[in-house]
DNA sequence: GATAATCATAAGCACAGGCTTATGTATTGG
DNA sequence: CCAATACATAAGCCTGTGCTTATGATTATC
């Protein structure tokens, strides 16, 4: 998958909160309309593109679609923002403590 | 600037590319335009978008508009990507050994 | 087995947004 | 000054795309 293709996909606000609804847990078609202002078929439109961005995986059973998130599909866009960010020494210090924490 | 702007302004792939052209130093809107296949105030459009998200700022001179990115203006981008990435832990010990070397 | 429930797909519409050409505004140079 | 250069803005077009309603395809329920 292409961050190309990530951009375009997360550009959508409805999409993307679509995505971050499914970050929480496991969740059908249904369970997720009942979150948003939109129709069923615009749900299903939007899983779809996530979907073939690699960022949600689907697992069915009996009538139901179960949806959940594919955190690692953010990676390509991990990997283009990072060769751009420029920034990283403004937070290596608060990187640390977290790695500190860590291995206690 | 949230993270909505942010995602919209970078889903062009042309936008991506001026950003990414800028990363790599000051360069006016002519120079711009040499490097792409689309007209001038495309590029100046582009260019404004850019701007508007905080990714890129000018610098005017005689008739002359230097741009650079602003390489900052990617981090409400990276805030949101490391909310649901999930995949640290993958990335803990190379980080671990990068923070090692900078000690010294 | 008919009906209902769950989800996907199709078709069509309406708006957003990126492009072009045309023009405006400064600035430089002859 | 007048022309040319560099850039921004305006207006309009055209495609992409997100939405809706309608319908199809499965699966559960009675």
């Amino acid at each position: 998958m292409t961050h190309a293709e990530l951009f375009r996909t997360l550009a959508d606000p409805t999409r993307r909160a679509v995505f971050e609804r499914l970050a929480g847990g496991e969740m059908t078609v249904s369970d997720l309309k009942a979150g948003f202002e939109v129709s069923q078929p615009a749900i299903s439109q939007h899983l779809a593109a996530l979907r073939g961005a690699g960022l949600v995986e689907e697992r069915r059973q009996g009538r139901n679609a179960y949806y959940r998130a594919r955190p690692e599909g953010l990676a390509p866009l991990t990997d283009w923002v990072e060769r751009y960010r420029g920034f990283w020494p403004e937070r290596i210090e608060a990187l640390k403590d977290v790695l500190k924490g860590m291995d206690q």
